[in-house]
DNA sequence: TGCAAATGTGAGGATTACTCATATTAACAA
DNA sequence: TTGTTAATATGAGTAATCCTCACATTTGCA
């Protein structure tokens, strides 16, 4: 699997070689969310693709040569930024279905996390410019899946919760579906005009919480 | 919207410059197969990414001048490849939903449909490498949203002719996220293993029918 | 202050899509 | 047949851009 997070700043503890303090370590964090922060600035303008590296290194004033030390390649970037945006996603799943019980909860938490996620993929521009379609990079494909599987799961989780008779493979795998398919529908959504958009997230609902009732 | 059919072969009628006849056409017609053919070829192999346009220039015995004479670019020989599976995709469906008329032949018709679909991915490696996730082409995007439209308007028919009184507009709506749900499915199933794509195409199979049954 | 490790630098290497000036070929008129 | 011209073929070269690497600078500590 390649890195998601960057090149860690020498906190070495193989060779022992009476590493550096804290200093070197912030300033290192530092770079690193500048550098993250102008890719961000970047992406938002024209999208990953016309994102060049030489312009990163320019507008967070460093030389191309650290921006490879702390990033491999440009893929990692962006992967990073990704998985910045994951985290968030599954935060706010986990706390959404963590508690729920019984089948109005998780259809009216189900439904209130799509539209998050949607308002969030409106707003904003860097995520939809990562997901939406481009994932011509096969590294971050398998962050995709590795989030939806963990969603998945937290998801088959709350509906084992209220129907512990289900069957737990089925369970995991209709949510890994669900929670891909959703994904799918946000790609769509935004990729068509505003109103029609709308309708399909309704519809996607509607589809979702259909398939719940089982 | 970029070309999808290369350049035609000079078969201009604007200034009338006493065009060429058959001969020269043919041999154009023989070149772009071979073009494409050799372009399939590179792309199952190595994917997509991979292929080299001087490569498909020396594979086709042709100058990467001639080459770019009947493609305008990379992204036009992968569009064309495309299309060309989607036709066949479309011809598929509109087959099979053509003169369906009831609940129970729109069911078996569109069950048989994915698992039609399912087997073509997974038997095509081109049509693979081109669909799965690599949609870093926004061409391409629209290419499969205008497929999708397609098929959903075919779908949406005969679901108007089972259910008269139901409203078009939300058939139409459905029936494209419905598409390219689908689509999706068959993206993610081919990903992972097997067994667990064959369990979420059936999955999927579920959710479609009872999303069918209104 | 001196030293060694860590970090910074940017010219340049490497790849690859694509162009264009030139050469060749094909179709037709005389 | 031969000359003419438009269409087509050619491939060395251009451009864009990711990334490397040999060298310079800075940092932390003895």
């Amino acid at each position: 699997m390649n890195e998601i997070t960057p090149i860690a700043p020498a906190s070495g503890d193989k060779e022992a070689t009476m590493p550096r303090k804290d200093p070197t370590q912030r300033r290192s964090r530092e770079r690193v969310e500048r550098i993250l922060t102008c890719a961000s600035t970047l992406i938002a303008d024209n999208g990953s693709d016309a994102m060049r590296m030489s312009d990163v290194a320019q507008m967070a004033e460093i030389s191309i040569g650290s921006l490879y030390q702390y990033f491999p390649d440009k893929g990692s970037i962006i992967r990073t930024l990704a998985e910045r945006y994951n985290v968030l996603g599954r935060e706010c799943i986990a706390d959404a279905l963590q508690n729920v019980s019984d089948m109005n909860g998780l259809q009216s938490s189900f439904a209130e996390l799509i539209d998050i996620y949607y308002a969030m993929f409106l707003a904003e521009p860097v995520m939809r410019d990562i997901w939406s379609g481009t994932q011509a990079d096969k590294a971050l494909r398998d962050i995709d899946l590795a989030d939806s599987r963990m969603n998945g799961t937290v998801l088959a989780a709350a509906r084992a919760r209220i129907d512990p008779v289900a069957d737990r493979d089925e369970l995991e795998n209709s949510s890994f579906l669900i929670m891909q398919l959703g994904e799918a529908t946000m790609h769509l959504a935004i990729s068509v005009d505003r109103a029609e958009g709308d309708a399909l997230v309704e519809n996607f609902k509607r589809m979702f919480l259909r398939e719940m009732l089982g």
